[in-house]
This record gives structure tokens, C-alpha cells and sequence, in this order.
DNA sequence: CGGACAAGCTGA
DNA sequence: CAGCTTGTCCGG
């Protein structure tokens, strides 16, 4: 009698169950297999966890109920199960990342073929081949943000033939890639079976780190420090680091690469950089608007800013971070503001209900003239300053949302920082109040300002490239090293210095931090025995010399009859 | 998580 | 005491 421990996809219970696996099945059973299993008189999917696990005394196993295809092949589960106590989050989460959409009943073989030929030319090809060469260990390469990195993937394709996982922060971009890529008669998977059958390349975004390719050739991941690879819901893994770990298990290179690496990617990964006339070459323009000398109440447009936006001949994107401006609420059925009965000024979302900072009224979370649940921002910031603009260059000026997918086709575009991710080029790129970002209360608001400024250089091109644009930055620290560090085109003493700043405070890369929050937190934040301090409210901060440390200290600790959230590594620390 | 079952509350 | 809510337990 064959016996299988199955997790299942009820992600609240936490814990495997065994069965038996009925005789009749013809399907392959093996670990990562997709099945559903009768339990506590109800039907569940669920993973096998172990095969052939010894008989508990005097337990009437039941069979498995049903076969549901394949699920993640054995070492990727046991990639998972390392992300799982890595992040202190269920594993089943991951599982569920690491499964197909669809039930897929075999993999799809690539046919034996010939691949791309033709050794990759040039500065970019050389250092990524460098840092891809044997025994290198994980390696971080550092590239302006204006740079084509298809040379790295070449080079990449030199070294092994395959599988290589490539990890892209979006998915409009991997699907880009992957045309490219076929253009040039490379093999890319198309679908999960695919990729579970082998073929030579894997292109996909956060998720596609648990992709079911079998042992890795060679792991790149582009735009390492894109926070889109940090996942949003629990466990929070970061793609680039468990495609690292993943690459290490295969004895595989790992190669990521990014303009604006963060201090703990320099820090664990050895740096490779292009000779500096090259790396400099390939940032933007950069024109600082210093405003000290401008009365405050000139508002956001400087007499400069508004002559040189009229003289540019191409598309404007003007980006303005409206964090700190007052936000209005509306229902998102009637359209009514959400307004204070007592004084009528706007209310605010505060611990699940709406309170008004100005007279201290509270009432529940919803519309009051419809009863309607659902409230959105009104994005009053941008739309005041999408008014403003029209008036002041007499062109018109479109607001490009974050949720809305075109960018239209007018001259101007305005919104907050998530247009640079909806415009695809640009002439030039404003940033209206830049001190919004240098100021930020975070500790990774440079290293988040810079990443700003090299997304723009995107959209704008590298400063020595035919017919590139122009960034243009407002502020009053004109001599901050964020703009310095984007002016020389060289982030690395930027980061040093936020290297030596963590070390002194015991900051990660120096130490591991985990944020836990809700009722339990509390609880939990007790039974670990670590280091920490209360953050306010349900939140706390913990402590650790490494993340064995608090991982261990994480996974050992008995969980909460509450409910805690999890947080390793809690970004903006 | 969600079903089972027990204990607690309410109303006629 | 039926009928309903709320709480606790537990799954192979």
C-alpha cells in the first residue's frame, strides 16, 4: 500500500494529512502532484508533500480522491518549502504560484533543435559573460538604465544550453522579450507545460521564479531591484532572491541586473560594472531646477520649467507624487463625497472607519447617501495640476491614471509616479516636487528617488543617444547626492554610503528585520525571545543577527490563536 | 477553511 | 423547548 502526505490548498489549516493511493490510478503520483482528497466530509485539492511515507499506528487512511494533473516537479516544492520558512508564510501559497493555471496532464517536449548561433559583441556581452563565468557565485551587474540587455541574455545562452529562467519585472515586458527572443530563434517556453518540458528558455515575471523548469543552465534576473518582484500578498517572497537560491541549489550562475541595485543586492552579490564612460553614457540628461531662490508661494511651476516644456517639440510627462495632499473620498456607485455630517470637510479612511481630521467625527466605511461599500480616491492632487498646466501652457493635458491602460496621444501627460510605468517614452520627463521623494521618511527613499530617476531615463534615453530627451527635476537640495550619483551616471557611492549608514544602525543587509502586525502580534512577538520594539498600534518590529536566526526563531514559534501577518524583510526599512 | 456539535439565548 | 446564534474543535 502506497502512502502520500498531501498538503492541502486550504491555506488556513497549515498542516499535511496522509493517504492512500488507490491502485487503480494509471496517472504518475510523485511529489508536487495536483490531487483533491476527501477531508473532514468535504473535497479539497491539495499536493503531495512526500511519497511513501511509513503507515501511522492504528490510522484509517483514506484513498486520494481524485488526480488533477501535474503540480511543481520535486525541487521546485523544495524551493517553495524554502521560500516558506525564508518569508515565514504557508506553504500552499507558494505551491499555488508554482502550479498551473489549468490542469496539464503531461509535459510538452521541445523538439530537439538547432539554437541561436553567433557569440555576443560588445562591452555589455564581455562583463555579462565575466560575471557569468564559472565559480563567480551570484553576481549583480550593474547597468544604466538606457541600456538594451539583450547582449546579458545572449551571453547568458553562451554559457549553457538551458534551461535559462529569465525574470523580467512585468509582463508586458516578458512578453516583448519573448518575441524578441523567438525572432532570433531562440526557444521560448510559451505555457507551463513547456517550461515543465524543458525548453531552453523561461521568460516570465515574479511568479515564473517557481516556474516547473527542471535543473537550471543559468538564472537572470533584469531590473533586479524593481519592487515588483517582492510579492503582495503573504508569504511577501522577493523573486530576485528565491531565483537566486534557486540557481545556487542547480549549481547554476546567477546574473541580475539593475541600474539602482539596493545595498543588500550589493552587499550578498558580487558587483560587475561596465568601464565608467559607458555606464555614464547611458543615464539621462539631467537638468536640476534649483528653487531655492523662488518664493514658496510661486507654486509648482517654475518660470523655467513652464519655457521649457513649451520649447520641447516631443511628448512631456510630468510626474507629481501627491503623497501628503489632502485625498477625497468617493462612493464608487452614486459619485458623492465623502463628507463630514457634522462640518462638511472631507473624511478619511482611519482603522476601518471614516473619520474627519478636522472635527473628530467617526462613522462606518461607507457612502452615506447610497450605503454603497465600495469608496475610491479621488486623485485631486493630479487633476488640480492637470488644470493648472492646460491653463498655463494653453496645450491640452491628460491625466494618465495608474488603473486606466492607454496614454492617449496628447503632447502633455501628467500623473504621480506610476506614469512612468504606463508611458513608454518620452521627450522629456518633469518631476514637479522631487523633494517629495528625496525627504521621504523611509530609509530606501534614495535609493527609491534614484530608481525614479533611472526608470525616467527609460522613457528618455541615455544621454549620448541620437535624439534623447531630457529629465527635469524641481527642487530645493539641488546638490543631494541622488541628483549627483544621476548627474555622474554612478550610483555606486550612493550606495556605499547607504551601505556604511546600515552597518552602523544594524540595518539589513547587517541583521534581519521582520515586522509582525494584527491582534496576535503581540502574542507572537513574545514567544520568539528576539529583539525588537513596537512599532504602535498592532505592530512590531523584530530583530535578528541573520535571517537563520529569525526564520528559525519564526517557523519554531507557536502561532497565535490571532491573527498576525508576517513581514520578512518589510520594505522601506 | 468550514462542518459538526454543544452551549447559550430568546420567545411563547 | 424549538429555533437560532455563537463558540470550540478538528480533519488522515
Amino acid at each position: 500500500m502506497r502512502i502520500v502526505r498531501v498538503l492541502p490548498d486550504v491555506l488556513a489549516l497549515g498542516r499535511s494529512f496522509d493517504y492512500v493511493v488507490p491502485d487503480s490510478w494509471e496517472e504518475p503520483v510523485g511529489v508536487g502532484t495536483r490531487i483533491r482528497i476527501s477531508l473532514h466530509g468535504r473535497r479539497v485539492g491539495g499536493w503531495v508533500l512526500e511519497d511513501d511515507v511509513e503507515a501511522g499506528p492504528g490510522l484509517e487512511l483514506k484513498p486520494l480522491a481524485k488526480h488533477s494533473g501535474m503540480g511543481p516537479p520535486p525541487h521546485v516544492v523544495a524551493l517553495a518549502e524554502w521560500a516558506a520558512w525564508r518569508w515565514a508564510g504557508p506553504l500552499g501559497a507558494l505551491l499555488t504560484v508554482a502550479s498551473p493555471d489549468r490542469v496539464v496532464r503531461a509535459p510538452e517536449r521541445p523538439a530537439p533543435a538547432l539554437r541561436a548561433t553567433g557569440a555576443p559583441q560588445g562591452p555589455l556581452a564581455s562583463v555579462a559573460a565575466e560575471a557569468l563565468g564559472a565559480g563567480a557565485g551570484p553576481a549583480l551587474l550593474r547597468v544604466p538604465p538606457a541600456t538594451d540587455l539583450l547582449p546579458v541574455l545572449e551571453a547568458a545562452l553562451e554559457v549553457t544550453s538551458g534551461p535559462v529562467l529569465v525574470l523580467v519585472p512585468n509582463l508586458g515586458w516578458a512578453e516583448r522579450l519573448r518575441e524578441r527572443l523567438a525572432r532570433r530563434g531562440v526557444r521560448v517556453a510559451r505555457s507551463w507545460a513547456q517550461a515543465a518540458g524543458g525548453w531552453p528558455v523561461v521568460v516570465g515575471s515574479r511568479g515564473a521564479a517557481f516556474s516547473p523548469a527542471p535543473r537550471l543552465g543559468a538564472a537572470v534576473v533584469l531590473d533586479a531591484h524593481d519592487e515588483a518582484y517582492r510579492e503582495e500578498r503573504a508569504p511577501r517572497f522577493d523573486a530576485a532572491r528565491v531565483v537566486a537560491e534557486r540557481a545556487a541549489r542547480d549549481g547554476a550562475p546567477f546574473l541580475a541586473t539593475s541600474a539602482v541595485p539596493t545595498a543588500s543586492q550589493v552587499h550578498d552579490w558580487s558587483t560587475f560594472e561596465l568601464p565608467a564612460h559607458e555606464e555614464r553614457s547611458g543615464w539621462p540628461r539631467l537638468h536640476v531646477i534649483d528653487r531655492r531662490a523662488d518664493d514658496p508661494r510661486t507654486g509648482l511651476y517654475s518660470e523655467e520649467l513652464v519655457t521649457m516644456v513649451r520649447a520641447c517639440p516631443g511628448r512631456v510627462v510630468v510626474v507629481f507624487n501627491r503623497r501628503g495632499r489632502a485625498r477625497l473620498l468617493a462612493c464608487g456607485r452614486c459619485g458623492e463625497l465623502v463628507r463630514c455630517e457634522t462640518c462638511g470637510r472631507a473624511m478619511a479612511e482611519s482603522g476601518g472607519r471614516l473619520a474627519c481630521a478636522a472635527c473628530g467625527a467617526e462613522r462606518p466605511f461607507l457612502c452615506a447617501a447610497c450605503g454603497h461599500l465600495v469608496l475610491k480616491a479621488l486623485r485631486v492632487g493630479v487633476s488640480r495640476v492637470r488644470e493648472e498646466l492646460e491653463a498655463l501652457l494653453s496645450t491640452e493635458v491628460a491625466e494618465v491614471t495608474g488603473s486606466e491602460p492607454g496614454e492617449g496621444d496628447a503632447r502633455v501627460v501628467v500623473g504621480t509616479e506610476a506614469v512612468l510605468h504606463r508611458v513608454r517614452s518620452a521627450a522629456m520627463v518633469v518631476f514637479l516636487d522631487f523633494d517629495l521623494h528625496l525627504l521621504a521618511p523611509r530609509m530606501s527613499a534614495t535609493e527609491e528617488a534614484l530608481g525614479l530617476l533611472a526608470r525616467s531615463g527609460r522613457l528618455v534615453g541615455g544621454r549620448s543617444a541620437r535624439g534623447a530627451g531630457i529629465v527635469v527635476v524641481q527642487t530645493r537640495i539641488a546638490g543631494h547626492e541622488v541628483l549627483e550619483a544621476a548627474t555622474l551616471g554612478n550610483p555606486g557611492p550612493l550606495i556605499e554610503r547607504e551601505l556604511g549608514l546600515r552597518r552602523e544602525l544594524s540595518l539589513p543587509p547587517f541583521g534581519a528585520l521582520g515586522e509582525l502586525s494584527g491582534p496576535g502580534a503581540g502574542e507572537l512577538f513574545g514567544s520568539l525571545g528576539l529583539d525588537g520594539s513596537p512599532l504602535g498600534g498592532d505592530r512590531w518590529l523584530v530583530r535578528a543577527r541573520d535571517h537563520q536566526a529569525l526564520c528559525d526563531r519564526l517557523a519554531a514559534a507557536p502561532r497565535p490563536r490571532e491573527r498576525v501577518r508576517i513581514v520578512v524583510d518589510p520594505p522601506g526599512l
